[in-house]
DNA sequence: TTAAAAAATGAACATTGTTCAAAAATAAAA
DNA sequence: TTTTATTTTTGAACAATGTTCATTTTTTAA
């Protein structure tokens, strides 16, 4: 191994360790109230160090939000045994608002903020290589259940659209807390009311 | 009129003013662009004054959102005519998509952006008035639907939710710039496709 | 040991939301 | 009308933010 080797692998451990500083103070005290300087502190560093490695605040959240996604697959790994289109798609469901909120910092960094979409754009950057394979995964097994006679009358890519704008709706609703309007039984609302029926609807198409 | 009805006149109309400064600049370049300073500018006052009238920016924007409200109302008023629940229901969902796609600072504003919510806490009021009513517009239309032998097995309170949810994830995903790995026939996404789509699903009920 | 290259630094800048003592404008009193 | 009191408006000043970059420190190569 070459020195220049050396350092491109601890070039790519401080990053990973910003990155690491970011996501843990996103998560204790919110995405808009952690600053630059804070991140800086946390792993003690200077706050010029950070823009070494990283071009603007939207870099940092941009690659958080792409981690975000790995995370999101690694929720996701355990659908892969599942068989039955059906039932896949049913668990996709319950796992997909399980992550959101059990993550609701990074959901919303990867569903809603303006920043890493900006920063693609920033990049002369159209394609959102994430969310569209996230998106095909999820349109794979609509494909299926369809190919097994489910959702008869329906077109693949709006019907799998309007099932994840269902859940993501569901997830958006909580996290922004534009849900206290709304009377559920369940103290856990969005996990067993809302997907309850969430379940009767594809049940029904 | 005694002086201090005229006093109290104009201080109402300086806040409108300073709220249509606002509105105006939000619109044209982004409610994250616009500062403070932006609308004294723009109504030919002192940042002070802005002050005056508005706690904090927050309170701008609460007004601002419940604003919005109204100008969705305005946007349902045609649905009052329609005697069908169920036909109601499907031009509710193409009105709601509509406001949102038209006025995407505003709907970001009502049903995304924390500071209003925020600006709630702050004053100690744990209630969205604005969300609760209309939620409650868009539940006594389902209630009609299933008073009519509709969405045979469904529950009012989830069921409105969802339907909420569904369009509001739609809205929500087109405006924060979600939908770009998805492959539409019509140039004007979600409005035709993502709504017939929409339309299919609730027959089904 | 020394010179060159790379990495880390933190003071400095522009911009933000926000405050508040002072100034200007208006109303009430003499 | 003149003076006093009240209300309204002002903008300089503050702390905090993202960002830059000349300087310093550290590491590598000679």
């Amino acid at each position: 191994m070459s020195v220049a080797d050396r350092k491109a692998r601890e070039k790519e451990a401080l990053k990973m360790l910003i990155l690491k500083g970011a996501k843990k103070l996103f998560i204790e005290k919110g995405i808009e109230q952690t600053t630059i300087r804070n991140i800086a502190d946390e792993i003690d560093y200077s706050v010029g160090t950070v823009y070494v490695y990283f071009k603007d605040k939207n870099a940092i959240l941009h690659d958080l939000h792409s981690i975000g996604f790995q995370e999101l697959g690694g929720y996701f790994k355990e659908l892969f045994s599942i068989e039955d289109p059906m039932e896949r798609l049913r668990k996709m469901g319950f796992i997909y608002i399980k992550f959101a909120l059990e993550n609701q910092e990074m959901y919303d960094l990867m569903f809603n903020l303006k920043a890493p979409i900006e920063f693609l754009t920033n990049c002369d950057n159209e394609d959102w290589n994430e969310g569209t394979t996230t998106f095909g995964a999820l349109k794979e097994t609509v494909h299926q259940c369809m190919q097994k006679e489910h959702f008869k009358g329906h077109t693949l890519e709006p019907l799998t659209f309007m099932i994840w704008s269902l859940v993501h709706g569901m997830c958006c609703l909580e996290i922004r807390q534009r849900t206290k309007g709304v009377k559920f039984n369940n103290p856990d609302t969005i996990l067993y009311d809302g997907y309850n029926e969430f379940l009767k609807i594809i049940e029904k198409l």
